[in-house]
DNA sequence: ATAATTGCAAAAGCTTTGCACGGAA
DNA sequence: TTCCGTGCAAAGCTTTTGCAATTAT
């Protein structure tokens, strides 16, 4: 899915509440793959008395629905991505940026064949591509500033 | 590499102490893709004064050399692998238990051609391929006993 | 009306760090 | 001797949970 609607969270049985609606607005498009706390912080603007626990609460119910993908890739936290189309990711180890990598990669032969494979007699429910380096960027900074040990997120 | 040896914690610059060689004879051949904390416990009785962080050290020296493998498909905690050889995994929701998926699934085009290719400008310097469901012994368990819902690690 | 959701706050875990002492090289 | 490694303990963070009040349906 690309694009997650109101219509989508009834049918999976959630409760329309003003702050779930935000979350869905920040979540749709975005391709930063924002972390929990990334998205709590964003939605604190807007509605000033939100509680994390509200944020954490959606997440894990559209994530058990299906609806976000829970991203493993970075080291230290869980990252969301609201597009659940079959891409990989890689993983700035020095800015922390996700990168989506469609086609980029060579991919994994068929998922939606591998989801209902029972390979080696297990059952597939998600699979996940992660690959880690430096990035573009960070790469030519690194190269016009050899000293600079800075690690940003 | 399937065996870690003193030689290399030489060759990384790492001394040789009671506690590492112990860690070393642990992960040899260890299939079970511990966390620090199993590593922990079992050489606990070996060393019954050892610390955490001592073990936490070693694993992210060797790991750092890439010697071992930091596993990131258990939600929970990091796993450690001694394997360092091109594998994906599969984890068990169920059980938590890890299975290496030697060529059982179709391998990402060749690891080592991504390793030192620039996708997208990008360094590639890993790659980890996580499958996730119910493994075999767990899924002939549940449909025994359709009402059991313990999960165990 | 009723069941889910929210906000607050605390707890629970895993991971990481500081420091003084002891041991490897 | 010189550093590195160890053990101990505390801190740091992210994630998870309990509960009373509030809100969606």
């Amino acid at each position: 899915m690309e694009h997650l609607t109101i219509k989508q969270l009834k049918e999976i049985g959630l409760k329309i509440t003003p702050q779930r609606q935000a979350i869905l607005t920040f979540l749709n498009g975005n391709k930063n793959h924002p972390s929990a706390e990334d998205i709590y912080a964003e939605l604190l603007k807007q509605f000033p008395g939100m509680s994390f626990a509200t944020v954490y609460n959606t997440l894990s119910k559209l994530s058990e629905a299906e609806q976000i993908q829970e991203l493993d890739i970075d080291p230290q936290r869980t990252r969301f991505d609201p597009c659940t189309d079959p891409h990989h990711h890689f993983y700035c180890k020095v800015c922390g940026k996700i990168f989506d990598l469609v086609h980029a990669a060579p991919n994994i032969a068929d998922r939606d064949f591998l989801r209902t494979a029972h390979l080696n007699g297990h059952r597939i429910d998600t699979i996940q591509i992660n690959l880690r380096g430096v990035c573009k960027g960070c790469r030519n900074q690194l190269n016009q500033q050899p000293a600079n040990k800075s690690i940003k997120h």
